[in-house]
Parts: C-alpha cells; structure tokens; sequence
DNA sequence: ATAGTATTTTATAAATTTCTAAAATACTAT
DNA sequence: ATAGTATTTTAGAAATTTATAAAATACTAT
C-alpha cells in the first residue's frame, strides 16, 4: 500500500478512536457506565438514578449507541441498555484509578482543573 | 460521612475523571500520545512528525499538562514531553483493540459516525 | 379508538472547544 | 545588547457540544 494512503487510514484510526472517547469526555455518560457495569437498565431507572431528566438523558445514551458503546433490548414500550463490550470497564478503571491516584499524590490538579 | 456529601464527592470524581478523558477525545492529541509511546520528544520534532503548527500543538500539550497525562523537561530552550503514566497507554491500546474489532466486524460504524 | 406510559426527537440558546494568526516569552550565542 | 531559535500565550472567529423544554413516536391496555 502507498505511504500516503496508510499515513490517512492511521489518522481516520485516531479519528474513530477519538469519537470513541468522546463517550468518557462527559460526566453524565461516564455514569451511566459505572451504573451499567454490572447488569443493564431501562431508560426510565437510569433517569432516576443518576438524577437527569429523560430527555437529555436519551441524547446521551443514543450518542453511546453509536459509537457501539451501549446495545439495546426492547421489551414491550421499554428500553434496557447495557454495555456492549465489558473490556471498556477495564479502560474505565485504569483510568479512575490514574485519576485517585493523582488527586492522592497531586493536591494541586484539583486546582489546575478548576482555574 | 453523610449520605448526600458521599453523592457529592462520586459526581466530583466523575468530573475529573470526565476532565482527564478530554484529553483522549481529539485526534491530534491521540496521536500525541502514541508518538510518545517509548521515549520523550521535543516540541519542534512532534510538530513536524505529526504534521501541525506549533501554536496549537502547544495548545494541546499546555491541556494534556494540565490533567497530568504529560509532563515536561527542560534542556536549554528545548522542552521535551513525556507521557506522566505509561499505565495510560493500557487504557489507551483497549479501547483502540475494542475499536479496530467493531470496525472489521460491523461496517456501519463508519457510517454511523459520518452521517 | 382512546388514554396512558416510556422513550426519542427536535429546535434553540448557552457554553465550550478548536483553529488561525499574531504577539510575547525564554533561552542561547555572538 | 542583539539576533536567532524554541516555545507559549493571546485574541477572536468558527465549529461543536450541551441543556432545556416542547413535541413526536412507540407501545400497552381498555
């Protein structure tokens, strides 16, 4: 294969891979996969749940959906999600447990977030 | 600890933890940190490798400081960046490993994310 | 068919992120 | 001090993301 042709495929890569993560950039989605880490919810529990009204909520979780992070089931007029692949939770701890430990270590990344 | 502060410190953690994944969300900072995958790298050598003007290359790197994901050396007035934690690149290579299985097993994704 | 519940979609405004280009800073060498 | 190189910062426009509130859809039960 051409160089310049690989060189696009690697940076169409990092684009998917970023839209990927733009799912972990929210606090809100970030919740709804702690909350769906062991088993899935409808729409309706995870609203109340977390907290957040059912309309902001489903643009969350229809984002997730497309970027294949979240599956769905339907049973009569309810809608269970759930994760679709369980090694993201893996990513998600590295990264949590990162987080604590730089927080721990690191009073002061606290407040070069918050400035 | 009373039950409500407890809430308050989880939705705390989930923003950080947001916060740090911002970080993961952009293409260019993606291949950032791929780059610096084995060894450090100054700023010049990084804006040639991956192809963009230093103001904003130096933009990303500024934030990636920020949230402790890089951190910096300086030699004369040539600043080297270093990735803080290399555990990150764990989350980093399953959440790409994750990805290239979605993108050979299922063709829409591509589309999904293009419309 | 009608009413009721669950979820999604839409429109729009507000907030945030990104890029660009220019200016500023930091350091080195003469 | 001056000039040159490396990096950072700034200001502003453009693009994207987010929250809110309302309307629309999908399904169930009567």
């Amino acid at each position: 294969m051409a160089k310049i042709q690989k060189k696009n495929i690697e940076k169409k890569i990092y684009e998917y891979h970023a839209e990927m993560c733009k799912v972990f950039s929210h606090p809100t989605r970030l919740e709804i996969i702690n909350t769906l880490r062991e088993s899935e919810m409808n729409v309706t529990e995870l609203s109340t749940r977390i907290g957040i009204d059912m309309g902001n909520l489903s643009q969350h979780l229809g984002m997730m959906r497309d970027r294949r992070i979240l599956t769905t089931r339907k049973d009569g007029n309810v809608v269970y999600y759930r994760l679709a692949n369980p090694k993201m939770l893996d990513a998600f701890d590295i990264l949590r447990k990162i987080l604590i430990e730089q927080i721990k270590k690191d009073g002061n990344l606290v407040e070069a977030l918050e400035e």
